[in-house]
DNA sequence: GTAGCTCGGCTTTTT
DNA sequence: GCCGAGCTAC
């Protein structure tokens, strides 16, 4: 037996045929459990066994723990020196390391910062202020929504503004135009602009289509159903000197289209690249045969799912458990119930449990009855550390000493704690520097030639930026070693952050000063890291700490060692797998979302999300939901999820109380040609009823939207008379 | 200029 | 039910 077929060995013939795979394209088509982590890394070993130089094979991930997974795997096939070189990244990571790299290039600005979503909301709130329109008119949720369209479908502002018809979409141009304007004078890029910048460089750039082309010849990329048109474009073009693209995905596991994904990118692989092989893994190592029964059946109910072998050889177990209960307390106070009992009597560990749900909402009830059980347990939330207030502001000033154009940053800091830039004089400087075209800092710093600044507050202004100069020359001039964990305990003392809390004394505001606290340990652990490597100055290290802070995912927190149950979204569990896992709030608005009901599109993708859910358990699943549900302080009466019907009844165990509340409501009917009206898309006409595997549809032509199947039973549809 | 309060809107999911 | 914006009282 050679070495190349030890690494093959205990895999099945196709993943043998996938793992084994040499040059030109491949699409593996992965099922749940179907062992895809495993040949991908086989794949990367096997590569490097056969003589292929460890920085020529790129492997691109959506998280940082898929990413840490996948090295972590492969260092385990081939030890730490073999893999020494490999580059296993997010693509956001790799788009923001190639721009650094080339940032002149590739149009990144200089050392620029990477705006987080806090960071967006407040560019572009002031991008409606400076394209001269209200905010009330232009919600920035909705404007960052089309925005990032835009920049995902590669396009600038000038060319949306070419393309702009009508006063929306003109209006829109505006207010891109004045983002990107913003982004620019702060040296700033946001995550679509990480991917957008280097696709736009890929698609027009031979030389550095040749370049990385060059470099990286074996390319793989996890998760492919996920990729967007950009992430498609990077993939595309580094690939297309070589044609050796391996990329592994699941059509049914696409939960990420409304993002961008593009569910075609994976579908139309095969007619892209000619001669290209396709491998499926049906075979599903991981659950037992009840749960891949009762999840095949509802992602069959998916029009667009196409039928696949899926099975698995692990028969017997628990029926999965469709539970019923009364409210969300008693809900999660069932799941205890039934952790407990796993834990207790059938020996399985606290950290092969999850709860998963759809909306992070829902976490907090549950955390309680968690909590009040003594049950230990950890949400899933990398982001929520870094998004706490003070932590937030310690930030801003650690991102203003790297970049001091980060005019958002500066905004959040000049006056946290209060030191006599109030809003008169932050108004003065403002206008000063819209009109004078320069950053904040530089108002401030010229803001003598100020008109109606009162003179005590210059003299504050000069204590600010004397401050912030204080700090950066840390970073430039220092002979002395210093750690970042000395540069942050220094700005949250000097800039007096600490001491305002500590003059305070709330309970809340202990809680935020040992937060800060941990800030410090968390910038000594990243000082332990680099010392163990090449070391690096203080200005670099706080370059990668905060562009890592930035690239952090929920998921990526996740910590088995931690003996707890992890609660988290449905989301974040993608890739993920336990002993035991129950979804909470099965209900009809929630999963479903209520947002994603009334068109087929969007509720196969809730589809999708629950059949993600559902095959992440090993060996016992219970799919939950209660009748009544108190949301945003209103309870109100809960219908099951539709999903629950779609299940095969066999394949499941159903568990009820009595139904103190009576009969269901009722249902509306209608005819073709009747008028309707719509809560979301507004007036229509009924075109057609339908049928389809999941139920009866309804397609509605509407005025202002076009025609659109509807689920039947859940169309929200009133009829109207056509008058109104 | 600042601190503390009330009112209103809102949330899907995330790199 | 929570957070942020805006208002009022110092």
């Amino acid at each position: 037996m050679t070495a190349a077929s030890e690494l093959l060995r205990g895999l099945t013939p196709p993943q043998q045929a996938a793992a084994a795979h040499r040059d030109g394209p491949l699409l593996v088509l992965a099922g749940p459990g179907s062992g895809k982590t495993t040949v991908v890394t086989r794949r990367i070993a096997l590569l490097l066994e056969q003589g292929v130089p460890p920085w020529s094979v790129l492997a691109l991930t959506f998280t940082n723990k898929a990413a840490g997974e996948m090295r972590d795997r492969v260092q385990a096939l081939i030890g730490p020196t073999g893999a020494r070189g490999l580059t296993i990244s997010t693509f956001h990571a790799f788009a923001a390391r190639q721009l650094r790299a080339m940032g002149d290039r590739l149009g990144a600005p200089d050392d620029f910062t990477i705006f987080d979503a806090a960071d967006q909301k407040a560019a572009a709130k002031q991008a409606v202020i400076d394209a001269g329109m209200e905010v009330s008119n232009w919600p920035p949720a909705s404007v960052l929504a089309s925005i990032g369209r835009a920049k995902q479908a590669l396009q600038s502002p000038r060319e949306i503004e070419a393309a702009a018809g009508d006063f929306y979409s003109r209006s829109m141009a505006r207010i891109y135009t004045a983002y990107q304007r913003i982004l620019e004078r702060s040296h700033a890029v946001d995550f679509d602009d990480l991917l957008r910048l280097l696709a736009v460089a890929l698609r027009d750039d031979q030389g550095l289509r040749s370049h990385l082309g060059g470099r990286y010849r074996y390319l793989m990329v996890d998760e492919y159903q996920d990729t967007n048109h950009a992430q498609f474009i990077i993939a595309t073009t580094i690939a297309q000197a070589h044609g050796n693209i391996f990329v592994v995905g699941d059509p049914d596991q696409s939960i990420y289209a409304w993002r961008g994904a593009d569910i075609s990118n994976i579908l139309d692989f095969e007619s892209q690249y000619a001669g290209a092989v396709s491998v499926s893994l049906g075979r599903n190592f991981r659950s037992t045969s009840h749960i891949v029964e009762a999840s095949a059946g509802l992602i069959a109910c998916n029009e667009s799912h196409r039928a696949r072998d899926l099975h698995t050889e692990l028969e017997g177990g628990d029926q999965p458990v469709l539970l019923t209960a009364l409210d969300e307390h008693d809900e999660a106070r069932e799941i205890v119930d039934r952790f407990r009992h796993l834990h207790d009597e059938q020996g399985v560990p606290w950290n092969e449990m999850a709860v998963l749900y759809r909306l992070n909402a829902l976490s907090r009830v549950a955390e309680e009855v968690f909590r009040n059980a003594g049950i230990p347990h950890v949400v899933a939330r990398g982001t929520a550390f870094y998004q706490r207030k003070e932590i937030k502001d310690a930030l801003a000033y650690l991102r203003v000493i790297r970049n001091e154009s980060d005019d958002i940053s500066l905004r959040r800091i000049v006056n946290v704690p209060a030191r006599g830039i109030g809003g008169t004089s932050m108004e003065r400087l403002e206008r000063f520097a819209a009109r004078q075209d320069v950053t904040l800092i530089e108002a401030m710093r010229r803001c003598n030639e100020i008109d109606g600044l009162a003179a005590r507050s210059t003299k504050a202004i000069g204590r600010f930026t004397a401050l912030i100069d204080g700090w950066k020359s840390i970073l430039t001039g220092s002979l002395i070693e210093v750690g970042l964990a000395d540069l942050v305990a220094r700005v949250l003392d000097e800039s007096g952050l600490e001491a305002m809390l500590r003059a305070r004394s709330g309970e809340e505001d202990a809680d935020r000063l040992a937060n800060l606290q941990e800030l410090v340990s968390a910038a000594a652990d990243r000082d332990g890291m680099v010392d163990d490597g090449e070391g690096g100055s203080v200005a670099v290290r706080l370059a990668e700490w905060l562009e890592s802070i930035s690239l952090v995912a929920d998921a990526d927190t996740i910590d088995p060692e931690q003996g707890a149950v992890t609660l988290m979204t449905l989301h974040a569990a993608k890739g993920l797998e336990y002993d035991a896992v129950a979804i909470i709030g099965c209900e009809q608005g929630i999963l479903p979302h209520a947002r994603a009901s009334d068109d087929m599109a969007q509720l196969e993708e809730e589809r999708r999300l629950c059949y993600v859910g559902m095959t992440r358990a090993r060996r016992h699943l219970f799919l939950c939901r209660a009748l009544s549900r108190t949301q945003r302080g209103i309870q109100e009466r809960q219908a099951e999820s539709r999903f629950f019907g779609e299940i095969p009844v066999e394949s499941v165990r159903r568990v009820e109380p009595d139904d103190p509340w009576g009969a269901p409501p009722p249902v509306i009917t209608v005819h073709p040609g009747q008028p309707v009206r719509h809560p979301r898309f507004g007036l229509g006409r009924v075109l057609r009823l339908g049928r389809r595997p999941q139920g009866a549809t309804i397609t509605v032509d509407f005025v202002e939207f076009g025609p659109r199947t509807l689920p039947a039973a859940h169309a929200a549809l009133e009829p109207t008379d056509g008058g109104t």
